[in-house]
DNA sequence: TCAACGTTAATTGTATACATTTAATGTATC
DNA sequence: GATACATTAAATGTATACAATTAACGTTGA
């Protein structure tokens, strides 16, 4: 168990998440457990431990009359979700700089930073798969810099959600000029937060943790309208209602 | 099932959390679960499925090695739950007086505050399991507001922490003159919020929510540095490191 | 044709037995 | 006496059998 090999708890969760991320299942329609156990490999037991994670993650319902089904998304949905995030992010952000930060915390987060500018101007163009990474790093860093274990975890909770979280909508299909200057926009506020929670600006950090937030939606908007193909080939986006 | 007995789940869900806010358990120490099965007069089976659940709200911790422990809390923790339900029951106000809300459900919350208003002028003084009720309702209604389910349920989540939600550390005991300034001073803010939202300030919105959180706040320090003895006989407090 | 009902099949809820891992205990050796 | 190791006990993880509930289906009646 806690050697390499998963548990079959782990493995129901990591294979239902991936089939229901996939769309494998229709919306609204109740999963069958017998049968998903047995496409999963595993037995009932783990395989209902994984839906119940899946429901608090919000990927799943429960309905009434017993078990659950696939959770759909409208696009308001989406936009609300990424703005919960944005606000608990901007909460962190306005902690850090109230409560102040540690010079090797901030060191780690100019780090990520510098990080991002070496993958936006590698010399063969951007460098994608670096710039997720230490996009990511960054955001998780956010979360600590509030320094409460509790905020910590909630930001992480509303990054379950695949379109909630601060990597969503970042394809490397997608690496077309108005990402670029979409990713260069949002390196410029990284450097802006980092420098209002460095002066302990509380409300100028929030402010713009917020507004960075919405990037996601801008890029979620900017792929639903003009590039609906690659909305289909994401994973994840098989949850968004249609319509 | 569906009938007025409770299913197995519920049975160990309730009897388990009404354990350990009653502080059965030494915190941090694993819980074993057959002997909790047997005190529950359940199977292992549902009272596995009520400690996922009860990880979820926080009130347990997963230990790396397998099963679960009581979570324990600082008053920095509290003080932070306090602060991130104030920020999304604020974002909720503030998308409230922003998008707008129905008539009706301002209607419904202007009752719940009359209610609030009757509770604290009752003839024979306070009616305080009038007032905890009706507050409850205001609140509700403030999810509501929003016009989002993801945020309702979101406010509702971290109500769930016996020390963050609206009502906590109002205790009938605690009915003292201190306690009557509060609650006047919390129907104050109840009005200018709903004041805010109808005349859509959402920014004012947002900030008395935020404020009015704090009152909970407020109310536990005032109880653990000048009625210490009230603390211990209020449920949910025996998570509270005693240091 | 549609609605109401009863029967059957399928699905979830629960208990329990077994497997596997982790913690505890005792023993031997230095 | 303390540490390392082997052994034993206890706990969790998993599978499965059974019970209870719910959904599906066909039948009957108006």
């Amino acid at each position: 168990m806690s050697n390499g090999n998963l548990s079959q708890l782990d493995r129901a969760l990591f294979g239902l998440r991936s089939l229901v991320m996939n769309g494998e299942f229709e919306g609204g329609q109740r999963l069958p457990e017998v049968a998903v156990a047995k496409k999963l490999g595993t037995s009932r037991t783990p395989l209902r431990q994984a839906m119940d994670r899946l429901v608090a993650e919000g990927l799943l319902e429960r309905i009434g009359t017993g078990g659950c089904s696939v959770a759909t998304f409208t696009r308001d949905d989406i936009a609300d979700a990424i703005e919960v995030r944005g606000v608990i992010e901007g909460t962190a952000a306005r902690m850090a700089a109230e409560r102040g930060v540690s010079v090797d915390l901030l060191g780690q987060a100019n780090d990520a930073l510098e990080g991002i500018d070496r993958a936006l101007n590698a010399s063969d163009g951007l460098n994608f798969e670096c710039y997720v990474r230490r996009n990511a790093e960054f955001h998780a860093l956010l979360g600590k810099f509030s320094g409460s274990e509790l905020i910590r975890r909630e930001i992480e909770r509303m990054s379950l959600l695949p379109f909630a979280s601060p990597s969503a909508f970042l394809s490397e299909q997608a690496a077309i000029p108005h990402f670029l200057d979409s990713l260069r926009y949002a390196q410029r506020q990284h450097r802006a937060i980092l420098e209002a929670i460095t002066n302990r600006e509380g409300t100028r950090a929030e402010a713009l943790v917020r507004e960075h937030a919405r990037l996601a939606l801008i890029n979620f908007n900017y792929l639903t309208d003009i590039q609906p193909a690659l909305v289909k080939a994401m994973p994840g986006l098989a949850l968004v209602a249609s319509k």
